[in-house]
This record gives C-alpha cells, sequence and structure tokens, in this order.
DNA sequence: GGTCGTTATATCTTTACGGATACAACGGCC
DNA sequence: GGCCGTTGTATCCGTAAAGATATAACGACC
C-alpha cells in the first residue's frame, strides 16, 4: 500500500470505536474518559474542568449516556456536603472496563494494520 | 458486557477507520465512495449529484486527497468532449482497492466484537 | 465562432455544535 | 437561617463546516 499510496507521504491509520442505539451515540472514547474523570473526581463539573471541557457539554454527555441506559452510569447529588457531586455506578464502572477493553483490542487492531500499511 | 450495559437496550458497535496526514484527513470510508462513484461516472458533477452531495464539497475532497498524494488520485480536464470530466488514476485505483481491503477488515473486526458484546 | 457541460473559484448564507454566561434549586453544615 | 459548591436548565454568542449561488475558463465538436 504504501509504494501505490505516495512513497514520500507518511499516512497513519487513525479511527473511532463508539456503541450507539437509535438515539444516537451511547459510549466513545470521550465519553469514557469523561466517566474515568468523573470517576476520580466526584463531580461533573470537575471533571468538565479537567479535561478543558464546558460543565454544559459534560453534563450533556452524562445526561445522553444515562437517557440510553436502563440502569444509569452516573449518579449525581443536588446539594448536600460540598454542593453535591457525582458517582459513577456499579453499572458505570462496568461500562468503562469493558470499553477499555474494547478500545485495547481496537488499537491493537490498529497497530497490526499500520504494520500492514507500511509493508 | 449485554449483561452490565443493559438488556434492556440493544446496542450497536460502530466505528471509522481513515488515513490521515498532518494536513488532515487523507482518505476514509466518504472519500473512497467518492473516488468509485467518479470512477464509475468520469466527473465530479456526476458523482456529487449521484451521493447527494454539493460539487463544492466533492471537489473539496478531490483537492485535498490530489494536494496530500505525491501522485494525484484523480486526473481532471477542463473543457473538450462533454465539457470534461475526471478520471482515477492507476494510483487512485490502487488506493480503492487497498482501502476497501482494509475497510473490510475492519467489518470483520467489528463483526467480531459485535458477537463478543452479545455475548 | 457559438454551444455545451464540466472544472475551478469566489462569495454569501445557512446550519450545527459547543462555549459562555446567568441563575434557580438543592441540601448538608455551621 | 445563611453559606457554599454542585446540579440542572435556559439563553445567547462565536465559530467552523457545508450548502447555495454565481461566474469565468476551458476545449472538443458542429
Amino acid at each position: 500500500m504504501k509504494s501505490l499510496l505516495l512513497p514520500t507521504r507518511s499516512y497513519r491509520l487513525n479511527g473511532r470505536l463508539w456503541l450507539e442505539t437509535d438515539d444516537g451515540r451511547f459510549l466513545g472514547i470521550g465519553r469514557l474518559e469523561l466517566l474515568e474523570q468523573i470517576a476520580a473526581l466526584g463531580s461533573i463539573s470537575k471533571a468538565a474542568q479537567a479535561m478543558g471541557m464546558s460543565y454544559k457539554r459534560a453534563w450533556d454527555l452524562v445526561s445522553s449516556m444515562n437517557a440510553q441506559a436502563a440502569t444509569p452510569l452516573v449518579s449525581t447529588q443536588t446539594g448536600g456536603t460540598k454542593g453535591g457531586g457525582a458517582v459513577v455506578t456499579e453499572a458505570g464502572q462496568a461500562a468503562i472496563v469493558a470499553f477499555k477493553a474494547l478500545q485495547a483490542r481496537f488499537q491493537e487492531f490498529m497497530a497490526l494494520e499500520t504494520n500492514r500499511i507500511h509493508e
């Protein structure tokens, strides 16, 4: 492929993988990272800040995930100690583990195909 | 995974794969289809029309591909019989074949992972 | 030389997405 | 009850991508 697609250029293989429903995207690499940040920091706003993402965007993503899941992936609380917070549920933890494994296999696939491209 | 990510919903696995350079995207599934349409119809405008895409967008994509390739994938001619047209070069044909094969292996990967998700 | 359909290009508009901002509601805690 | 930080929600704004439109250049063919 390299010889066909021009020796003077270096092409990178890249890709995305995600789970979706009829209502749209459910879980991808971005949402996965958001879940991990929420799990680590205990709040949507802190997770958003850590990712350089607006709170609105983070909240929209969490809302989308919870709306599409029969069991919410993130449990939120308004008010209370420290004003509230967010927790990744058991279902959310399981989703993290499962998708990370899937993502790892995908990276492996891309690495393999990258080698194939470079002959 | 199904049991973790809610039995009542059916999740589809989906993804994208593409080649890129420092100048941006080079070849993906959309550009591949465009190349095939150009090869089949002999013009950018007809290909765009067949894909429900504006001519400008199609031309931009062709321009981007040619700019990133040392050897153009599409050769165009303005004026002449039937006003001109576009032809997919040998390099373009090779790119089509190579990327279609890659895409097929990617589909196979996703099908495999889909089975894994559904236990 | 006129016709024709296409490439090539510029410009303006439309649309979609996310960011920015503002603010009400909430509920432990002092 | 007041404070505080977060969730939840609405509204406005900026920007980037694509569509719509217009037009010039081109070259075979009659």
